[in-house]
DNA sequence: AATGAATGAGTGTTCATTCAT
DNA sequence: AATGAATGAACACTCATTCAT
C-alpha cells in the first residue's frame, strides 16, 4: 500500500507498461462513473488519460474487457468492504461494518454509482455483473452466522431483512445525494440489529 | 380519452393513431426493460411494434422524448401505487401499502427493472429521472403523517427507515429473482413499523 | 433491356431504392475490379457512387454481403457465357463457345479480373468463391458431351484438355494484356479440340 | 552465405539474426499462403514466428518489403523450376520440364498458391509483380527455341499454346485440389507437344 | 398517418509503423 | 539484435434523425 510514489531507483515498483494500464483502468472508472459506460467514448478515455486511442484496446483488448478489469477491481475493493470479523463481539462486529459501507460509500462514491449502474444494466448482465453479485455471497452467510450468535431464532431471515435496509440505505443515498442523513440511518441499522 | 376521427365512435375507441402510438410506447417499454435504453435502437423497436421506422419519430419526435413518454407512463402508474389511503387505519394503511408494492413488483416487474435501470443511468438522470424522483416526494410527505398517527417521536426518521426497508427489498427483489422470498419480507416490513 | 432512360411516367421500371441499389453494385465492382476487395474502402464507394456512407450498408448490410451480391451477378453473367449449344453441331458449337469467351473478355475485362482476384483470395474463399465455382460444374459435364459427340475416346479427358487450355489462355491474356493474341490463341483451341 | 558474428562457425551456419530472418520469411509466406497478404496482420506474423512484433520492421522494414522478400525467395525458386536443359533432345527437355512443374505444384503448393493470390491482387501488381512475370520472359524465349528444334512453323505461336495449357493445367489443379489428375494432364502436355 | 430510403456524425476496433530501452 | 509499449490513421459499421412520397 505505500507503494506509490517511491522514487526509490532500484526497482520502480510498476513498469511504465503497468502505470499506463493503471491509468486508463482509474480514469475509464471515473468516466463510466460519472457519465454512464455507453455514454463514454473509448475515445475520451484516452484523451482523458493522455494516452493514444489504440493502446487502450492494446493493453484491454475491448471497452468491454476495461470494463471486466474495473469489475474485478471493485469486487476486490467490495471484498474488503464486506469483511465480517468474527473476533469482535457480535454487536460490534454489526456496527463496524455498517460503518465500514458508510465510510465506503462516502468515500468512494461513484464507485458505488458505477456498481449501481452496471447491476442494473441488462445487457451487461451475463459476464460482467455475475461476479459483481458473486462477491456478497460468502458475505450473507457471515451475516448469517452473526445473528445467530446474537441468537436470533431466524438468523436467515433476520439477514435478509438487515442486508434489505443496508441497501435500501445505500440506494437512497445515491439517489437523493449528500443531504440524506446516511450516519444516522446506519447507526439506526446498527442498533436496531445488533 | 374520447378522440379524434371517430367516424365509428362504437367500434374503436382509439384511432388508429392512437394504437400505433400505444403499440410503440409498450414495446418500446419492453425493449428497454430487456435490453436497456443504450442498446435498443430505435429500428428495432419499429420492426418489433411492426411499424415503420418513419412513423416512431413522427409521433413521439426523438428517442428520448419516446422515453419520456414511457416514464411519463410509469409516473401515472407509481402514483396509483404509492396512494397512502388516509381512511384506514395507519396499520392497516400501512400494510395495504405493502401489499400493493408487493403487488405491483410481481405484476410489473420488468416496469420496475426500466425505472431502476433509469435511476442509476448518469446520462438519463437529468431531464428524464426528475419526474421519477418527483412522484415519491408527496408520497414521503403522507407517510410521515402515517408514523405520526403511530405515534413515533420522529416520524420523519421512522419514514426513512421503512423507505429504506421498502426500498431494499425491492432492489434485492429485482436482483436476485424469483426465489427472493419477497412475501415474507414485506410482511415483516408492514409489522415492523405498522 | 431497353428500360433505362425510359422518361415514361407510367411505371419508372426500377424504384429508386433499386437504381441505389445498382449504382453501389456496378461502382463496387468497378473498384473491386481495379483496386482489389481489400484496398477499397466501403466509404470510396459512396462517394464514387454519390451516395451517403450509410447508404451502402443501408442496401447490402456489409462489405462483404455487398461481394457476395456481386458474385451473384457474376454467377449469373457467366452462366450466359458457358452456355453450350446442342442444337449446332459439335464442331460450331466449340467454336461458337471461343468466340463466346473471348468476346467476354474483352467485353467485361475486369470484370473477369475481379473474378479471377477473388478466386485465389484464400480469405474469401469459404462462403463467396464456391458459387463461383459452382457454375462450371454443369457447364463442364455440358462439354462432355459435346467431345463424345466428335468421337473422342475419352471424352472427359479431352474436357480437362480443352479446359486446361481455355483457362490458360484467360489467364494469359489478364496477366500479360492487350498485346496478348487472343484471337488467334482461341481460334487454334477451337480447331484443335473441334 | 558464410557470415558474421560466426564465434562458433563450425556449429551454426547462420547467425541467429539470420535464423530469425528465416523464420520470419517462411512463417510469412506460409501465412500469406494460407490466409492472404492483407489478412495476414504483421503481429500475427511475429507471434507464429515466436519472435518480437518490432523485430520484423528491423528486419525487413516494412510489410510490403517482405513480401518483396518473399518474392525474391519465390523468383530464385521459379528459376530453378522453369529452367529449359538445352543439352537433352527437345522431345525430352520438354518432358522434363512438364515434369519439374507438376513436382513443383506438389511440393510447393501452397508457395504456387500464394503466387496466383499476389498476380491477381491489383494492388500489389505494380512493384510486387513485376519480378515475378520477369522470370519469365527469358523462360519463353528459351521454349520458343526448343519448339524450333521441334521443327514447328510457327514456334513461338506453339510456344504460347503450350504456355496457355501448362499455366491452365496449373490453375485448375490450384483451384480443384488434390483428385485433379494433373499427372495425366501433363503427360498429355507433354506428348502434345514434344 | 405512414413509409422506408437516405444521411452523416459517431464509435469500436485494427494494424502498420515507430521508438525507448 | 531484440523487445513490446505506444502511436495514429484508417476502416467497417451503427443509429438517431430527416425527408420525399
Amino acid at each position: 500500500m505505500a507503494d506509490s510514489e517511491s522514487s526509490n531507483p532500484q526497482q520502480s515498483q510498476k513498469s511504465l507498461a503497468d502505470q499506463s494500464k493503471e491509468k486508463i483502468l482509474f480514469t475509464a472508472m471515473k468516466l463510466f462513473a460519472r457519465n454512464g459506460y455507453h455514454k463514454t467514448p473509448a475515445a475520451s478515455i484516452a484523451k482523458a488519460a493522455n494516452i493514444s486511442h489504440g493502446l487502450l484496446f492494446y493493453h484491454f483488448g475491448s471497452k468491454e474487457k476495461l470494463l471486466q478489469a474495473i469489475v474485478n477491481y471493485i469486487v476486490a475493493k467490495i471484498e474488503g468492504v464486506v469483511e465480517v470479523d468474527h473476533d469482535l463481539p457480535p454487536t460490534e462486529g454489526l456496527g463496524a461494518l455498517c460503518r465500514n459501507f458508510k465510510q465506503s460509500l462516502q468515500d468512494d462514491r461513484n464507485f458505488w454509482e458505477l456498481y449501481h449502474s452496471l447491476i442494473f444494466q441488462p445487457s451487461l448482465k451475463g459476464e460482467i455483473v455475475e461476479p459483481l453479485n458473486g462477491v456478497f455471497e460468502e458475505y450473507r452467510k457471515e451475516l448469517v452466522k452473526v445473528f445467530e450468535k446474537l441468537g436470533y431464532l431466524t438468523p436467515s431471515d433476520t439477514m435478509l431483512q438487515f442486508e434489505a435496509m443496508r441497501h435500501g440505505i445505500m440506494v437512497a443515498f445515491l439517489i437523493q445525494g449528500a443531504d440524506y442523513p446516511i450516519d444516522k440511518l446506519f447507526r439506526n441499522l446498527s442498533e436496531r440489529f445488533g
